[in-house]
DNA sequence: TGCATATTCAACCATTTGGTTGACGATCCT
DNA sequence: AGGATCGTCAACCAAATGGTTGAATATGCA
């Protein structure tokens, strides 16, 4: 169960696999059309998905050709409770936090 | 912004690190305080109150002989912002919490 | 001055990560 | 069957991680 929650956390440690977890958000997701927004090879995409979907954090899917990705957010709840431990943080301040995701997504038309 | 949040992520991404935060969230303490419940040596916990304190997640005073950590839960807000977003999660279960904490301890007497 | 304690530094090692490129396996389409 | 597309695998590389041990630095104390 440790070792999930070093999974979680680490997945999360990277900026283009927190970037994926946000296109995911909206929808499921071939593989290719998530490395679309990135400058990166396929390949390197598909290793990241490899360790969100380790993590827990999406499942992959195969029909027919296509590998749909999909958010799995109850993955989430481990790391959450983990740091609302830590917790009395003020509520959520989610202006900033919109703003904070669109910082970090490496295309902001959407 | 986005690397500090990689730090904090990758920070938390460990174990031994984790339940030194839990430590400190008792009480400010001495690195070989830090250090005494873990089975690893004493450089090696220097190590991790390094990537503590380059995340954020603590800071480190020197007073002395003797450096003090201290806990610096603003750091986590990033994080749990980040979280959050993906949110609709349900109230913390602070029972289990807890017993995740314990659990994650190297010793379980406090 | 001289010793003990607190902590880090340096060098080393094995493993993981994040990236590349090129080849391969699957699947769809005509 | 043949060709295009989707995705992973394999081999490689550079950098970071998590650990070790032994030496060095800094401070306190007698």
């Amino acid at each position: 169960m440790d070792q999930q929650i070093d999974l979680i956390f680490a997945a999360m440690a990277d900026a283009t696999r927190r970037s994926i977890l946000t296109l995911l958000l909206e929808d499921d997701m071939a593989v290719s059309d998530v490395a679309e927004p990135f400058a990166i090879s396929l390949a390197a995409v598909s290793k990241h998905l490899a360790i969100l979907t380790r993590a827990g954090l999406i499942s992959q899917e195969k029909r027919g050709r296509v590998k749909w990705c999909k958010l799995e957010p109850d993955a989430l709840r481990a790391a959450s409770i983990w740091l609302q431990g830590f917790g009395q943080f003020d509520a959520v301040d989610l202006d900033q936090f919109e703003q904070f995701l669109k910082s970090e997504l490496p295309t902001s038309d959407f």
